[in-house]
DNA sequence: TATGAATGAGGGTTCATTCAT
DNA sequence: CATGAATGAACCCTCATTCAT
């Protein structure tokens, strides 16, 4: 039976918990490996048969906790009526702001590691188990849903989003300058239907055309 | 006696700029303030005449670049003959755009340690010596013009735009991903527009007082 | 019964070829048991089934290697048609030096582990399965043949002969400092056989008698 | 004054003596730099301050102690009034083994690291301080004198006697096999006379030739 | 002011060896 | 017999910081 593979796995999430803990705790660059072994219970050389140094176990850390952060709000998602995909869209942003504003370390930690190609990746991972699963696919079946092919550039629209989102939590969040996360808020949802509608097929695009023959 | 002033400053200069060649092209990490010395010429301990340490250094570079690019910017802006606010803001964001795809580095750097709160106060001092201006007034004044008043809430608006030009364009000019910098910028200033164009206070908020009832 | 012996002796076969090929390649200090095991195949702990440690095995590959070498050489003479024993031992010179021209890597191995001490026993080794062969005894039967007693020394004589051989050789064959293997080649076959020829009971050994009344 | 200049070169050559000590005492593979700075009495990276690592400092201390060494022995030579070519080398090579022979850690120390390569680096700096001698020309001048053009080939003889008496005097002197030191010097220094004389040009070649002709 | 030799704690990493399976 | 996960001591090396000059 599985006994050894029961270990391995086991030790392998000891590690990386106890990573997490004190890479937020203490930051990245103060942990060593020693403090994360010595925390974790483990001598220094199984560190060393499941990662190859600091960063490849921050990195499984950030695809690992985005993905999850994604997948919550999906699986709420799932369980909600919501069937226009600017609704979706929000429903997904203010299920994830929401549990980052209770969850600042998390906040910090991923803010600090976390670039929209990563968050690409972590996107499709979160939904599902297989990795074979190209992004913009998953996307549009899953996100987009019926309204498939309603958009101009949807992966454009889409980063547009997740940048701005990243940015300004973060600064509201940690730092609620130069407002707090719930003042924010309307501004931000504003601002992200705003774009959505930009890139609705069915708009005249008109500011779009305005702004190409200008600059 | 100006004779010795000039000998430190010089040296201090030395030790900034070789600082930002090291840490540009070798990372703030893998740079020992042994290297930094080696290559300025100087001994160890007069390092620490000047810095109390290697991140005391970057803090301090960090400020002076930002400050600079965004006085090329805005020493430019002086000499065109736009009044309009919105066409003077993307004006700003062109110009530094623009620099700083010439000069990937200083993107790299900048960005990595660049956040609102520093680029307020960089703001400031890009255009004026002294540090006891206060943000809004200068951004009042010197950049909204004689649009003083025309605006919900400038402060924030110009938040959004920061952030948004901030996370999307180092993920064009890094990594091109998902689009280049010349693909974006339509995208981009478009919005950018559009973001003004919200907070205008003789446009109809429709989309806000919508938004601030949904959520 | 014999499967289960057979499948022991190849797998000590295959953990002895795979440590020659890296500690011939990488060298024996930077060649760990890891690397041995996981090249050859084998979990680690098997190892240590069939050797103490990484210099119990290079020892016993020494041996075998030396002995392989010899007999090489000496089944060449057995087929040749030599009876002088000047020219036999030039002979089996030439090949071992032509085979290891050919095997630098092999040299190098050897050279850095070879004694007299070691050659001694892998030269009977090498012409007989049994090693309870006396040296001097395998020596004078197979390599001195008939001449039996036609020298002062033997034993002497051969020392000087292949600590002459072994020292120039690998400094030719490796260095080519001062000279090329082919260069050196006559220089040293002729000390060879002026060696042989002071050490001949028939000859007047006047220069031996004049130094030892000189030292 | 050189107050500094002089406690670097105390500690260098503490650390020299210190590494010798030890590598001679447990091998230089089982010494570690840890042991030579503990014994030494200097903190550990004061060690990188003079040395790149360890083998740096074994390099260093293999070509210190040959050039001793040889200048010991050629010391002795300058107050000898021995003339002839070949006295003087057999004076060099019996002052040097008497000398190894009462210190046989130097000697397992110098055998496993020297080679002729060295020995001609070490022969020029053992009798000048300037290294911008041309070891031929060393060698020609100062031990051949006034014999300067009596031999066919210099380099290749000296080259054949230093290889000779280097491999047969460690296994007498260290294992005493086949026979001791005092049996093998007659046998030794009797071949090193015949091999001058074969490079003698006011002798007949005639082996040289004779060989040449079989090979 | 300026120097740079000296420090030594602490970093990351390796690896021979063991032992439960 | 064979395995390979786990160990942890020991390795080399770096580097921020100090301080006598």
């Amino acid at each position: 039976m599985g006994k050894v593979e029961d270990n391995k796995k086991k030790k392998q999430n000891t590690l990386l918990k106890t990573a997490f803990d004190l890479f937020t705790s203490k930051g990245i660059q103060k942990t060593s490996i020693s403090d994360i072994v010595n925390q974790a219970g483990v001598a220094k050389g199984t560190f060393y048969l499941y990662f190859t140094d600091k960063y490849d176990i921050r990195d499984k850390l950030v695809a690992h906790k985005s993905s999850e952060l994604f997948r919550h709000a999906y699986q709420k998602l799932l369980t909600s009526d919501l069937t226009a995909f600017e609704d979706r869209v929000i429903f997904l942003v203010d299920h994830i702001i929401d549990e980052l504003s209770n969850n600042k370390i998390l906040l910090d930690f991923i803010s600090k590691n976390l670039s929209w190609r990563i968050f690409k990746r972590s996107l499709i991972s979160s939904a599902t188990e297989k990795d074979n699963l190209d992004f913009t696919e998953f996307y549009q079946e899953k996100i987009l849903g019926a309204e498939h092919a309603a958009f101009h550039n949807p992966e454009v629209m889409l980063f547009l989003i997740f940048e701005l989102v990243g940015s300004t939590c973060k600064s509201a969040l940690l730092y609620e300058d130069p407002i707090t996360m719930e003042e924010l808020k309307p501004h931000l949802y504003r601002l992200i239907r705003n774009i959505m509608e930009n890139y609705r097929k069915d708009k005249e695009p008109e500011s779009l055309s305005k702004t190409q023959k200008k600059q």
